[in-house]
RNA sequence: GGUCGGGUGGCCGAGAGGCGAGGCAAGGGACUGCAAAUCCCUCUACACGGGUUCAAAUCCCGUCCCGACCUCCA
């Protein structure tokens, strides 16, 4: 089996994988600034690195993931103060939503998954570190800066050059204690009336996501293998997360993958452009592992257009999998053993290509179908196996104990029973020839929601997913 | 202004020098009492103009168009 390549947004290049340590992987992921609700967008970038979790574990890696949560910062202050609730509930309603987004979406849990404001203390040692060595000041209004001009290097994802970079909105003229306008505050000091920690330099709170480089070296070490999130986080976010972990003598994140957005009709999806569409709403057309399915269907690095059209087909093309499983299943009296196929590897390995590894989905469900018509066990069991496999990488197994019913209140044993009897009705009914009847029971059943399929082993039924 | 992506059939979406991924839709067919489900067949493409090459969707040059980022967006 071939290597895992990656695509590296530092060199703008497809690479073998190789980790720091062998066999172990560490990836830090920009989780949510728990703001507001969810939008499907923040959601894709957690399924397009959940499956690159899963295909590291599937690889045989052992993966450290850690995702954080940035629960304290100018929009959530903002908001809070507009809805006149503590910053802190704010934060922690929106968490709560994310969470809830997450496990809809079977987004596995990260290993660790560590807050802003809980990590005060490891950002106060990094910033005496970066003012002991000179790369950060603290010119005595509260605020505390990296002067980037000292930096060895900066902008080294993005490719740009300090100068090139249009002045800094906050720079506010005459005002500014910087001294340099591109300098960037790690710490900002508090205004009355909002939250604040103390520091040796003035009381204030965390300023250029300085969490995400604290947290990172106390859960990863100075060095780990992966880094990622959105790619608008690559300027000015992550250049300021290496610029300030390195300036601290961290080798820091050894490999960036940035996911791509959602977008309508072709613009990003954000509140701001008030084109944002919430998990929440999205759930209300389509179940966790439809859009789960959807959203994860496109290259990570890939816009991802969103429709009702495109999410409505996506849906159905996942119920006919799900379709032959379940007959596969009946056929076969046992769950296929889930097996990843060589095809489908090569194209995970390809810089998680899974637009082509659906390809190998749709081939099996292909010769799968067919093998169901020629009753043929051997070719049953094999493309039922691998398309168990390919989707449990995806995290859309319909198989998958995450997506079982837990309501607890399982009545398909007795429909089975009444459903049965109303179809020797309709048999009967076929038998004398009298399709009226036998017709009317079918359109019975449909009008509730039960669909029957006339098969050569005889009728089946199903009941419809909401669409 | 700087930086980075992208333009592929009716639609979505891979590929990145030579064998036309795949899906949806459409049309035809098989199966069926009729359906449904399933299978088979058919169709169409690389934004534009040059160039390199035996061979270009793919490499080079130029043009047009779209998008993103440029100090708190996933």
């Amino acid at each position: 089996m071939s290597a895992l390549n990656l695509y590296d947004t530092a060199t703008r290049e497809v690479g073998v994988f190789t980790p720091l340590k062998s066999g172990e992987v560490s990836i830090y992921v920009c989780g949510a600034t728990v703001q507001a609700s969810p939008h499907i967008g923040h959601i894709r970038s957690a399924v397009n690195f959940d499956i690159l979790r899963r295909w590291l574990m599937h690889s045989g890696f052992e993966v450290s993931f850690i995702r954080n949560v940035t629960d304290i910062d100018d929009k959530i202050l903002q908001k809070a103060a507009q809805e006149k609730t503590p910053w802190w509930a704010h934060a922690m309603k929106y968490e709560r939503e994310f969470t809830a987004a997450f496990s809809a979406l079977n987004v596995l849990p990260p290993t660790y998954e560590p807050r802003a404001t809980g990590h005060i203390t490891q950002m106060i040692e990094l910033m005496q570190i970066l003012i002991d060595n000179g790369s950060a000041y603290a010119p005595g209004n509260g605020d505390v800066y990296l002067e980037v001009r000292k930096l060895q290097r900066y902008l080294v994802l993005s490719g740009q050059r300090i100068d090139d970079l249009m002045p800094a909105a906050d720079t506010d003229g005459a005002i500014s204690m910087k001294r340099d306008p591109r300098d960037f505050a790690l710490w900002k000091a508090a205004k009355p009336g909002e939250p604040s920690w103390p520091t040796p330099w003035g009381a204030g709170r965390p300023g250029w996501h300085l969490e995400c480089s604290a947290m990172a070296h106390t859960y990863l070490g100075e060095s780990f293998d992966i880094h990622g999130g959105g790619l608008d986080l690559i300027f000015p976010h992550h250049e300021n997360e290496i610029a300030q972990s390195e300036a601290a003598g961290y080798g820091f994140a050894k490999r960036w993958l940035h996911n791509a957005w959602v977008t309508q009709s072709g613009e990003k999806m954000s509140k701001s452009l008030g084109n944002s569409l919430l998990v929440e709403t999205i759930l209300e057309r389509v179940r966790g592992i439809e859009l789960r399915w959807y959203l994860g269907s496109a290259h990570y690095r890939s816009m991802l257009e969103y429709s009702e059209s495109a999410l409505d087909e996506s849906a159905v093309a996942f119920r006919r999998i799900e379709a032959f499983l379940k007959r596969a299943t009946e056929m076969m009296g046992e769950l296929p053993t889930p097996i990843v196929s060589d095809a489908f590897s090569a194209a995970m390995n390809d810089d998680l290509a899974v637009p082509t590894g659906l390809a190998t989905i749709s081939e099996n469900l292909r010769t799968g179908n067919q093998g169901i018509t020629d009753a043929d066990h051997v070719v049953v069991s094999k493309s039922a196996s691998e398309i168990r496999g390919a989707l449990g990488i995806l995290g859309c197994d319909p198989c998958d104990s995450h997506f079982e019913d837990k309501s607890g209140n399982d009545m398909t044993h007795a429909m089975d029973g009444v459903v049965k009897l109303a179809l020797q009705e309709r048999a009967s009914a076929r038998e004398r020839k009298d399709f009226k009847a036998s017709d009317a029971i079918r359109d019975g059943l449909l009008a509730l929601g039960i669909t029957i399929e006339d098969t050569a082993q005889g009728p089946r039924w199903s009941i419809m997913e909401k669409s």
